[in-house]
DNA sequence: GTGAAAGCGCTAACAT
DNA sequence: ATGTTAGCGCTTTCAC
């Protein structure tokens, strides 16, 4: 040890010229960057609230989140969107990361694609899609705990005949919802007719299936939409028509976003914590960081919460 | 120069032993990280998009966002808040950004604030808030541009006595607001009653400082709010006492949140471009790194957009 | 054109 | 307890 009095003395005249380490120095040598890749797109309620729980987590760790997330592609060739990904894990890789966070582009990805990530033993965590076939933590929702609840939230207000609006199966976490959904309703003797919306956030798309949907007989007195974002489409098919919500139409959405407050009428709904979700990954990638944490890849789904607002009501009241 | 053949063999083994250069230690020795500090809480939408356009141009010439925000501190004394953002810039210093991009917490801190910034040479742009006394590049909105359109608007419609609802002074953006609106509505013969709203986003101060709009004699016709976000405290309060919005009072917002477009009406506003801010912020920050742009502190503002929409009508329109 | 050496600012492993 | 040295992975300079 250093006596007290040279180590104060010593920090005085450092302040005093003004000294500060140089991080990147120290990091080339220990190996240990205190930098944490994120490539998650802070984009809309979702991705916001992601990037501030991940930032709230690093910052009272030492640490900085390097952000970096694939430029949208139009071109929807999967191959092309994952070897951007994979392209974007490697630049944040260049610059000597810890660790990464990544919200992946879809959850078909092999483990080889991530070689680069395993060899460097860097940590991968990835939020909200979990990765099927890639040794990588995993931090999200509930997705089957949360249909349920609206499922039975539902069948609470004495809905039997319903609907519901899924998400592509091709993402676990929609063929998730909309499985444990359906589930739900049928063992409790209700029956369910289910909609795929084939690209999520377009409108048109969105107005066709609620039509198709409505149009089935028995007519469904409610549905369950796999993501808030398509409750404006479904909102719009049902005026068009003259339904109004919730009297002759319940509708439940998931996530809840900002805007599912604000709609007419108010969105029911079940709520992510998004922002928990961020802190719980970056959390887990610090540890995985100090090499706690070992072993098997951590899943972890946090619990959702029903948010009833006026856009579901009993089924009792006036039709059927 | 070294021959094509070489150059490309030892590429061909570099990949095949999967090479990847260590930015750290070129960074240490070139004296440029190609990381640009960002000090832009990405919250809302207003923050969003404008980390979105940063990362869009600094992806593009190579470079990447570091992020780092101040957590915000409910001890409201400016002091404390000045101190923690200082700790903010010198910790992303300590990763030797090449760059600064801070979204400031007031316009009044000091030059020496940011010595630090000055002495190692590393170029500050704010955005969205003007610093006065430091010598650094800003990008933000043309608020007085924006607030006249506002006015201007207002008085197509035929209004004449008219109120605001102003942010806190002490915020140039506000300031600039205020005064052009003000300003503009006077020069055309028109009378307008200003009230500064205490506490941005409280919603109860809203409602109070509308009702006091309102009381005003002879009842102002129309209303210009500092931020759309005030919108949803008038239009609680407008409804409470039975005013129809826009046949009983005209609305006008600032901003163009994502919520604006869903209120009922829907909010005529003035948009902001925050993702331009972000991507010009960037570029110039760039430019200073690369020791073009030399000289004065550039000052950006860019030029908003009138968007009307429903919450403002013609005072022709029944009463008076 | 190519190789060797110095050095960036730090930490870790040694001596003293 | 303190001082010295080697070396992290790169770029730059200077011989060859």
């Amino acid at each position: 040890m250093v006596s007290e009095e040279r180590r104060v003395r010593i920090l005085a005249v450092a302040k005093r010229l003004g000294y500060r380490p140089n991080l990147m120095a120290r990091a080339i040598q220990t190996g240990r960057s205190h930098i944490i890749g994120v490539s998650v797109p802070p984009i809309g309620d979702f991705g916001s609230r992601m990037v501030c729980g991940i930032h709230e987590v690093l910052v009272v760790s030492d640490h900085l989140p390097l952000l970096h997330w694939r430029t949208p592609d139009p071109s929807a060739d999967p191959e092309r969107i994952r070897s951007a990904e994979l392209a974007v894990v490697n630049a944040l890789l260049d610059y000597r990361v810890d660790g990464v966070i990544l919200f992946p582009a879809d959850d078909w990805v092999l483990d080889l694609h991530f070689r680069e990530l395993h060899r460097r033993g860097v940590p991968l965590v990835t939020v909200d899609r979990q990765l099927q076939q890639v040794a990588a933590d995993f931090v999200g929702t509930d997705d089957r705990y949360g249909a349920r609840l609206a499922a039975e939230h539902l069948l609470a207000l004495g809905h039997r005949q319903v609907a519901q609006l899924a998400g592509a199966m091709s993402y676990g976490t929609y063929a998730d919802r909309s499985d444990a959904f359906e589930e739900t309703i049928r063992s409790a003797g209700g029956t369910c007719v289910t909609l795929e919306k084939p690209a999520l956030s377009e409108l048109a798309g969105t107005i066709f299936q609620t039509n198709r949907l409505l149009d089935s007989r028995p007519r469904p007195s409610a549905v369950f939409l796999a993501h808030d974002h398509l409750a404006s489409g479904v909102f719009a098919a049902a005026a068009a028509r003259g339904l109004q919500i919730p009297r002759d139409l319940s509708v439940i959405g998931f996530a809840d976003l900002a805007h599912a407050a604000l709609l007419h009428p108010p969105l029911t709904t079940v709520r992510q914590d998004t922002e928990a979700i961020g802190r719980r990954a970056a959390d887990l990638v610090l540890r995985r960081c100090l090499g706690q944490e070992i072993g098997e890849p951590v899943r972890l789904r946090l619990v959702p919460e029903l948010i009833v607002r006026a856009s579901t009501a009993s089924i009792s009241q006036g039709r059927e």
